[in-house]
RNA sequence: GGCUGCGUGGCAGAACGGUCAUGCAGAGGACUGCAAAUCCUCGUACGUCGGUUCGACUCCGGCCGCAGCCUCCA
């Protein structure tokens, strides 16, 4: 198994710590409104990763948490008028369904950070205790300049973290690049209290402190979109190494690249933001998972409502090759081919595994034994079940009523009856005529040995 | 300006120093009452200019173009 590190630019072969349990940790969201496409790329490529490592290894532990304080909760339940809480389980719960119809898999663990305030407090303890770390006005600052490897994951040196600095440097601040691991509360804002005041943590801390109460101090892959790569893992790092002693925090850095809407990024400004939620009204949640592998996860992905539509098409054909061989058992102790597997294990390499899994399509539907037939339906629902799609009957895939259609299963069989008495009376302009008026309404008829079968285009 | 990455056929999107990616769309054929589905065949794709090499889409360099990050963003 071999994964690009961000840490060094390059494709490593990976070792885990320790085989016999894997960690993995994946941002998770700020849990303060809907969340959108680019939101659910993370979950869906690190819980495709996470089948792979759960096929290969004994035991993986994967945590993603969720981050529910935050300055932009606060705003929103002070404009609602409500606790944080109402907010934070408002759209916890969202995020949830969104991610089960996406199929994605809970995962190990799932920390919140208003639950680990005590080891985020401890954590910024032993941070000021080394002298990685000063408390001013209030506030508890990293010391940047402590750590002689900061920089290191986004390959920015000093010069160029002080250039960047765009923010006005707060006067406690010993250094520009410092930053916040607690800040005061007022007391119309949620805080705990603290060594340093009724206060709140930083946005940086949670992660560092939650991983090392779930996983550990040292962690096998860390995970996030690329836009995290600074400052936040950044700060991450600094703050994990510093408090564990110079022991190194995550081994493998994985991100991923955005989801651009129509090539252009998502902004609120352009009106162009997607939400999951949106978009499940009128496409199956696999569709869009299956997008969102369609290309490789450090690319920029493009969405559009072709690249929706291209989607659902291979999903079709894909499940058409299942019910194709809906009579037939599958074969016991077979499972995906190996090149399927081996293209997830490079870097997880999806649009290389989507290709053999049509190469595996293609020869399904060219088999003619039963025992073929048998290892290729175990085969391809294998496969299937490691990318998170395919899992459920082609019968129920295809009778899927799209948001648009007027007509019901039922409704369609009964018309369908017509024409099949209509057929064997060979009665053909008839049975086009039904047909034709089928098609018209987006239903597409396909006549076989068995009987006729339909789908909704 | 600094850093990171990208430019592949009509669209989407991979690999690889010398053979087919794959899916959709399109063309022809088989099958079908006709279709659909399926199967077979097909289109001389690699931003640009040089270099390395027997040979480069694939390695190196310049140029052009695009995107992201540079302290609230997946």
């Amino acid at each position: 198994m071999q994964f690009h590190n961000t840490l060094t630019g390059q494709k490593e072969a990976f070792v885990p710590l320790d085989p016999n349990r894997v960690t993995m940790y994946v941002c998770g969201p700020t849990v303060y409104s809907f969340a959108h496409i680019g939101n659910y790329r993370p979950p869906v490529v690190f819980d495709t990763l996470a089948r792979v490592l759960r096929r290969r290894y004994p035991s993986v532990v994967y945590a993603r948490n969720i981050t529910d304080i935050d300055d932009k909760i606060n705003a929103a339940a002070a404009r609602e008028g409500v606790d944080i809480g109402v907010i934070t389980s408002r759209y916890a719960a969202a995020y949830h369904e969104d991610l089960a119809s996406l199929g994605v898999a809970p995962t190990d663990a799932e920390p919140k950070v208003t639950e680990h305030i005590p080891q985020i407090i401890s954590m910024i303890e032993r941070l000021i205790g080394s002298g990685h770390a000063y408390a001013a006005e209030g506030h508890v600052l990293f010391h940047t300049l402590s750590f002689a490897d900061y920089g290191r994951l986004s390959k920015r040196d000093e010069q160029s973290l002080m250039a960047g600095a765009r923010v006005e440097v707060a006067p406690y601040k010993r250094h520009a690049g410092d930053f916040v691991l607690w800040k005061p509360s007022s007391d119309d804002q949620p805080g705990w209290a603290s060594p340093w005041g009724r206060g709140r943590p930083g946005w940086h801390i949670e992660c560092s402190a939650m991983s090392e109460a779930v996983l550990g101090d040292s962690i096998d892959i860390h995970g996030g979109g690329h836009d995290l790569i600074f400052p936040h893992h950044e700060n991450e790092i600094a703050q994990s190494v510093c408090a564990h002693g110079g022991a190194t925090y995550a081994r493998y850095w994985l991100h991923n690249g955005f989801v651009n809407v129509n090539h252009e990024k998502m902004s609120k400004s352009l009106g162009n933001v997607l939400l999951v939620r949106d978009l499940l009204k009128t496409l199956p949640g696999e569709v869009i998972r299956l997008v969102l592998l369609t290309g490789h996860y450090r690319q920029p992905l493009d969405w559009t409502d072709e690249v929706a539509s291209d989607a659902r098409k291979k999903l079709d054909r894909l499940y058409g090759a299942l019910r194709d061989l809906a009579d037939v058992v599958p074969a016991t102790g077979v499972t995906a081919p190996d090149a399927f597997v081996a293209a997830l294990e490079d870097d997880l390499n999806t649009p290389m595994a989507l290709a053999e899994l049509f190469e595996l399509v293609r020869s399904a539907n060219k088999a003619q034994s039963v025992d073929d037939k048998a290892r290729l339906k175990a085969q391809l629902l294998d496969a299937g079940a490691l990318l998170g799609i395919l899992q459920q009957d082609p019968i129920a895939w295809f009778s899927q009523q799209p948001a648009g259609s007027a007509l019901s299963a039922e409704q369609i069989e009964q018309q369908l009856e017509a024409r099949s008495a209509a057929r064997k009376a060979r009665q053909w302009a008839e049975s086009d005529r039904i047909r034709d008026e089928l098609a018209a309404q987006g239903v597409i008829i396909e006549d076989s040995a068995q009987g006729t079968r339909w789908r909704y285009a």
